[in-house]
RNA sequence: GCGUCAGUGGCGGAAUGGCAGACGCGCAUGCCUUAGGAGCAUGUGUCGCAAGACGUAAGGGUUCGAGUCCCUUCUGGCGCACCA
């Protein structure tokens, strides 16, 4: 047995002198000093002994300001803790960390600092590294890691971009922007408060450039397909599949009256159809397969979920942005149309889009043909229609859509009734089901029936087909900003957009003077002449480069296959090892990421694996969230004064200590208040346990039931098993007073096979004290290499059990009994029961449920 | 408005449909050292002297039995913002 007589000279406590104390303050940097030095946490990434693989990885974080947050602490502890467990449960864990270096925040605090952001991410990654993530005492591979700033990582960011523009994914388009007129700069969404800009207050105005997509919609179906078999929670799979936001419908079409179609109305004339309409047959979306009717003038495909209602549409609503407003505005309304759809676009995104608002639009003069009623219906601009959802163009069905009723009702326009139903129409639109009625041969057909047959119908005729449409847009790739990887294309005026030939990349960011923002709507790169000038890899003539750079979500959508990778520089990763270690076994993610950064990362996995890159398409097997660490209830900010600095909780208490309090806060997936008043719990705690691992043993006893070490393993195995590390600790906690019970008792065995299990059973949790301990028992380096301590399934069986027995579903008593008791033996032990029996007495049991070992329920 | 997660002692929280409140904080009493914000023991949901009754945001339902499942409502966090 290995008793506290192995413990070396230094360690054993000599007589009269205080005992020794826990000192997290001496122990933990002897530790993480001699962990890196032996590479205990160096992965062998050959699995060369066999063992199986198990990729544990944790969301990056991006350098900041601030440093190291409680919230990094909180949740790499967690995923920390499920890595240690992961291999002593016999697996080879790999668990990288990397830096999220580019994007707008590390450009900001550079901003704010007036430091060129190249040489303030070097010196904050540096601190990171090695001051604040070495203390946490986590097993990173420092061996792999990622920094996404560096030309050798951004290269093959590009590469990726370069992939997806080959293959058609990547796309140019005109798209809004948020614009600070004062700033004089691009915003991103996040910068936008309330529609003004973060940083000077001045609202933001919208301007129309032309930028970078990746066509992230047509993987819409299966993005959304592949979340049922994907083992993440459903709150990240229901956010997920809303996000994208299927939906099925029909496309109609309502070709825009004739001239002659107006003849009634005295105040139309022929003027009223511009010229330039003739040639504008197409739909507002290019990318509908739609084919309009040529005998049409014009026409205006719509988007509707409910084609059983097109009976009912009594006007069409056009985007203020949909291209056909100004070709068929009459004369005599484009005045106004025109300044109605001029307030629209100077509105910001954020006040057009506020439901609540009062509906307001504006009457082109022109009429389009209801394709079921084959009647004239009024065209208006409104901006509740928005132009980038389906056509950019609704059929209005007042009846059944409460933004048609109220915009119906404002500007007295028509409203029929195509769908029964009890409450009807006078007051509010009803947007349920029921039988047809005003829709001709479909009278009485139940909407649901009626929208395939509706559709079916408009197909026939040419002037209608089934479609689905999607909430998800685009990915915008653009970014008019410095700190990020340039997008690699060459503009040339002969070849147009020509993608930079791989062996050319990277493309250098290249070192500038200038990173601010310069007031041209166009990225700083853009006043590089030496980075703009270049040639044509197609016809060698002169030509300039994109001067973008891409968006932060792009490095980060496949920083998971680099870091299996980091020693091979000629490729973005080695499939050797994309064979060996992906799809990653164990993502921990914030909730905060669960529509941005795990759906890109999906999209970009599942597009390198339909170009042969990737053998697989979901690139996550298992993902659980973390909750965020609130202080008073608020998230933590640097402008509420109220952030939490790791560093001096570690400082005061040890990393152990702290980290183990903050697993048990509370439960891991939920957000958790900080309050260190509960910190002294946590230190009580692993004093108690070095207390009962050092101090010296007292005199054997006669020995102890060992029944409940079973259990205890049981315990803090299954609750590492469910992520559970707060109900792990509390079994921990449970465990060392169950052995500080029993000092006496234990015969020398039995404590040290207790403090032993202990030492085990805690390594995850407190990496540096379970070494410690550890070393001290005479345990062999390291303890991190142990094998996780087994229990006996004999011993976790209860020899007694207590009987738990109910009258009427009530508690009434509790009755000692041995295990596996029958129906007949609890009946019979309740009967005896004095607390039972006179409750029963002279009633004869309606029936009795028995829960073999556990409870009786007599109901009378 | 829509979606989503949650609501349990003084506090953080625990509880495969089967003993509500594990574990910890705080508090109380005692012990021990008294240099301590150290340690040990016992107690601690509410009402009640007690037996007991009542208790998981509110109301209803399913069930022999509901904190747990279903419906309605309220409150709070987070996400999205008129998605046709």
């Amino acid at each position: 047995m290995a008793d506290e007589t192995t413990a070396t000279a230094a360690t054993a406590p000599s007589a009269g002198r205080e005992r020794e104390r826990y000192s997290p303050q001496e122990i933990e940097p002897k530790w993480q000093a001699r962990w890196q030095e032996s590479g205990l946490y160096r992965t062998d990434l050959a699995l060369s002994d066999g063992k199986p693989k198990f990729y544990n990885l944790m969301e990056f974080p991006y350098p900041s300001a601030e440093g190291l947050h409680v919230g990094h602490t909180f949740t790499f502890g967690g995923a920390d803790t499920n890595g240690r467990f992961q291999r002593m449960r016999g697996n080879t864990v790999f668990e990288p960390m990397g830096f999220d270096a580019f994007g707008i925040h590390s450009e900001n605090y550079a901003l704010k600092q007036n430091i060129n952001p190249m040489q303030l991410t070097a010196r904050t990654t540096r601190r990171y590294r090695y001051e604040q993530l070495g203390r946490i005492g986590a097993m990173f591979d420092w061996d792999h890691t990622v920094d996404t700033s560096q030309p050798g990582y951004y290269k093959w960011t590009q590469w990726i971009f370069l992939q997806l523009f080959k293959a058609g994914l990547a796309i140019r388009k005109e798209a809004p922007v948020n614009w600070c007129p004062s700033c004089l700069t691009v915003l991103a969404n996040e910068q936008v408060i309330d529609g003004h800009c973060e940083r000077c207050g001045t609202a933001v105005v919208q301007r129309e450039l032309t930028q970078w997509f990746f066509s992230i919609t047509k993987y819409a179906d299966r993005l959304l397909d592949n979340l049922q078999r994907l083992d993440w929670p459903d709150e990240s799979k229901t956010r997920q599949a809303n996000w994208i936001g299927r939906s099925e419908g029909a496309e109609l079409v309502f070709a825009v009256a004739e001239a002659g179609d107006n003849a009634e109305r005295g105040t139309r004339s022929a003027e009223l159809i511009s010229p330039e309409g003739a040639d504008a047959g197409t739909t507002a979306d290019a990318n509908s397969p739609f084919r309009v009717p040529r005998s049409a003038l014009s026409a205006i495909p719509v988007f509707t979920t409910r084609p059983d209602t097109v009976f009912g549409a009594t006007y069409v609503v056009l985007a203020p942005e949909h291209k056909l407003v100004p070709q068929i505005t009459t004369a005599e309304r484009r005045a106004e149309v025109e300044a109605y759809v001029e307030g629209a676009r100077a509105a910001t995104e954020i006040e057009r889009t506020d439901a609540g608002r009062e509906k307001t639009g504006a009457f082109t003069g022109a009429y389009a043909i209801n394709p079921a009623t084959g009647a004239r219906v009024p065209i208006w601009v409104a901006d509740y229609v928005l132009v980038q959802y389906g056509t950019g163009a609704i059929m209005a069905v007042p009846g059944h859509d409460e933004r048609d009723y109220a915009f119906a009702r404002k500007f007295d326009l028509p409203i029929v009734e195509v769908v029964a139903s009890e409450a009807g129409i006078a007051e509010v639109a009803y947007t349920g089901p029921g039988p047809l009625k005003n829709s001709g041969r479909f009278d009485g057909l139940s909407s649901d029936a009626a929208k395939g047959a509706i559709t079916a119908w408009l197909a026939e005729r040419g002037t209608g087909e089934p479609r689905v449409t999607y909430r998800l847009r685009d990915w915008l790739i653009s970014r008019q900003r410095y700190w990020g990887p340039p997008i690699p294309i060459i503009h040339c005026p002969e070849h147009g957009s020509v993608p930079v030939p791989e062996a050319d990349l990277p493309v250098l960011l290249p070192e500038v003077e200038n990173f601010r923002p310069t007031g041209t709507s166009k990225s700083p790169l853009a006043s590089v002449e030496s980075f703009v000038k270049t040639t044509c890899p197609v016809c060698g003539g002169p030509a300039e480069r994109e001067t973008d750079v891409s968006d932060v979500f792009l490095d980060s959508a496949w920083y998971f296959l680099r870091y299996s990778s980091t020693e091979w520089d000629d490729r973005p990763f080695d499939q050797g090892r994309i064979r060996d270690w992906l799809p990653v076994d164990m993502y921990f993610g914030g909730k905060e990421h669960v529509i941005m950064h795990h759906l890109y990362a999906r999209f970009i996995t599942m597009v390198l694996h339909d170009l042969g890159h990737l053998p697989f398409e979901e690139p996550f097997k298992k993902l659980r969230l973390h909750g965020f660490v609130t202080k008073d209830g608020a998230k933590m900010s640097k402008s509420r004064g109220n952030v939490v600095n790791p560093d001096d909780y570690i400082g005061r208490v040890g990393s152990d200590a702290f980290r183990a309090y903050l697993l048990f806060m509370g439960p891991f997936d939920q957000d958790n208040d900080f309050s260190d008043k509960n910190l002294v719990g946590v230190t009580r705690f692993l004093d108690r346990v070095w207390r009962l691992a050092v101090d010296p043993a007292p005199t054997p006893g006669t020995g102890v039931e060992m029944r409940p070490l079973h259990r205890y393993v049981k315990r803090v195995t299954d609750e590492l098993e469910r992520y559970q590390f707060h109900t792990a600790i509390a079994a921990l906690m449970e465990y060392s007073n169950w052995i500080g019970a029993n000092r006496e008792v234990f015969t020398a065995a039995q404590r040290a096979e207790a403090v032993r299990t202990l030492t085990l059973l805690l390594a995850p949790i407190t990496p540096f004290l379970a070494e410690e301990l550890w070393e001290r028992q005479g345990g062999g380096y390291s303890v991190h290499q142990q094998a996780w301590p087994t229990f006996d399934p004999a011993q976790i069986a209860e020899e007694t059990v207590t009987l738990v027995v109910q009258i009427n579903g009530k508690m009434r008593d509790r009755i000692e009994a041995p295990a596996g008791l029958d129906e007949a033996d609890a009946r019979e032990l309740a009967g005896a029961s004095a607390k039972v029996a006179p409750l029963i007495d002279g009633k004869t049991p309606k029936k009795i449920i028995y829960v073999p070992g556990k409870l009786l329920n007599i109901v009378v």
